[in-house]
DNA sequence: CTGAAAGCGCTTACAG
DNA sequence: CTGAAAGCGCTTACAG
């Protein structure tokens, strides 16, 4: 509010407090108010390092007396490249898309971006067109993927042939380390593989998702790996291939539970297979955990609302569309300072509830804690 | 592909098929190969009827030829409204929430326009200025809005002020008929209960959300309606209000559950609570459909994955939203030909599965198809 | 460290 | 029915 500014303020706005234009103010406005041109308006606006602190602070006053902010359309149309995150996504469940926007809003709090999604279907012919379209015609600042959309290259190549910088959020190292985000969907399931070992198990299932997904063989051999590293082995016999969904889960149940020797616990690859083999336990009369362990993947809101509550590795759902779009927004900021893997890596852990016990008649062994 | 453009191609871009510029291209490459100005194109693009059909005719031919698309963000500048359509919302339901976005991106579809989300809290302190921000700063084309935020009067004075269009899905009608599609909740849930009363329930509860949706009072007032056309009253000493959430479906239903002479039948404002009640009905030892009745509100996911499966009243919720875009995109499809009222309005329908049945010792009465 | 000119790709008056 | 000029609100070279 300091007097100087009564020459700016002429045309009819008055000076100091009231300072308001009846439009939304231009950077024109703060030009002619602050009284310099509107390029150093430009340069405070982008944070260039060449104005002299005095005249940055001058502007800024200005733009906070004003409320001015800038027209991202202008901006983008001169930039030529717009103020728009575009989420690609294929993944069918809800409560997933939705954490994963509301981690990307989180990194967008208070930016000039915004959001903007768009589900799409990359067996269609006109996927890749479509994609193309897409952003040659927002043209995006940038994209954010997650599986199985993020874990296909044709897409990508699409993607850095048009410029369009990108975040990859996979269970597999696809891409140079400053385009994704990595998820350690192999060590939730070997947790949850140690967990039920630890239990007493022995004779362990696993329903895996579609091969369409990475996230499936991940998941997959982490429990293997887990269970192996607690002196057992993942038998073929007790593994089926889902499609990450309850129809999938519930026949996969049924198959695994119709079994002579049935397994007594089951891991699956997502939650909604869980509640798949949840309906076939009942069906066929088995009481969970008692019967049956059942553990799943994701921590949906699901796993509270079944009976009893499923215990499930936790994927960081809102960490990881957070964590992408910080990605986006500061490709410098991966540029670790010394030497280390800048590579960004999430880690699910399980979270236990009630749908695990030890198996019939078998007194729980701590066999990482308490060596025999 | 007539030879006449054989002029306009010049500048090293060849003539015919495989015309291409390495460049997106612009309103000035269509106005010079189509050796027209580029005011012409540009009425071309906004469907100006003043164009002659045969420059008309030439001009799209080249259009396609070059597959020229307007650039959205500089049409945005000089129209002074940009195409992002802004979903506000501040409903939990990540199904709800998901599946009325696919229907405004069905609306949306082919279109220039794109979904710009925004979760916001209606009881934030700066929840109005955020929503000024966002709609000055992207000059929002418009904004689409579902419960409860549709209900929010000072948020849709505000947008008058800011003259954005909008438009607002609710259970009750809140504004002028073009500005919002009405959700008839009370038919659903009048349904639910004609259906209960039939099977022969006398001892009938409800759940409601919370006062803060107006769905809450439309489900239950519907509910009550539909009770007394069959004949019954709803007991004030059978309901309860919860808030929309498991946990209070969970209580809601604890409480009924242990009153002495306990309802027979438990309707509930949506499938969340219904999951509460399943979980308070498991507790108290009781077997549904055997020895409570329960039907659910918004037919989400879930319905299925709960045993026994809810029957639940069925939102059309992709319709909402498919029908809320269409009528922000095309405002005049409204004025109705006749003097009809051009309100939009919805119709939930009960979805029967297997958590109902007569209460113990009633064979079910079919009142409204048999009289007696 | 700062500015005048030109331009991003479109549309709005205004002429004819 | 069609066009030349000016402008939307910003930024990019280019000077100084």
């Amino acid at each position: 509010m300091s007097s100087k500014e009564g020459r700016g303020a002429v045309e009819g706005l008055g000076a100091g407090e009231g300072v308001e234009l009846r439009r939304k103010p231009t950077i024109n406005d703060v030009a002619r108010i602050a009284q310099v041109s509107k390029k150093t308006v430009s340069r405070v606006i982008n944070r260039s390092p060449f104005v002299k602190s005095e005249t940055r602070d001058k502007i800024n006053e200005v733009i906070e007396q004003l409320g001015f902010s800038p027209d991202p359309q202008a901006r983008g149309l001169a930039f030529r490249r717009s103020f728009l995150i575009g989420h690609i996504y294929d993944n069918p469940n809800p409560s997933y898309i939705v954490n994963v926007q509301q981690g990307i809003l989180d990194a967008l709090y208070d930016s000039s971006f915004e959001l903007v999604v768009r589900p799409a279907d990359r067996r269609s012919p006109t996927f890749l067109s479509d994609m193309r379209a897409f952003v040659e015609r927002q043209k995006l600042f940038g994209v954010i993927a997650m599986p199985s959309m993020s874990e296909d290259d044709d897409l990508f190549a699409l993607m850095r042939e048009l410029d369009c910088p990108y975040v990859r959020v996979a269970a597999v190292k696809l891409d140079e380390p400053g385009r994704m985000i990595l998820v350690q969907d192999h060590e939730g399931a070997a947790e949850a593989a140690r967990y039920v070992a630890e239990l007493g198990h022995e004779r362990v299932a696993f329903i895996s998702g579609p091969p369409t997904f990475r996230s499936s063989e991940v998941r997959g051999g982490g429990f293997a790996a887990g269970l192996k590293s607690q002196g057992l082995t993942l038998d073929p016999r007790y593994v089926r291939q889902g499609a990450y969904t309850f129809e999938s889960g519930l026949e996969c149940g049924e198959s695994l539970l119709s079994m002579k020797e049935r397994p007594t616990a089951i891991f699956c690859g997502n939650d909604e297979m869980a509640a798949g083999v949840y309906r076939a336990a009942h069906a066929a009369g088995l009481e969970i955990p008692t019967d049956l362990t059942v553990i799943g993947f994701d921590d949906s809101p699901l796993t509270q609302r079944l009976w009893p509550p499923l215990s499930s590795v936790r994927l960081p759902l809102r960490d990881m569309g957070r964590m992408a779009a910080e990605r986006l927004l500061n490709p410098e900021a991966q540029e670790s300072e010394d030497d280390s893997d800048p590579l960004t890596v999430l880690h699910p852990t399980l979270i236990h509830r009630e749908s695990s016990a030890p198996p019939v008649g078998v007194t729980p062994k701590k066999r990482t804690t308490q060596p025999a």
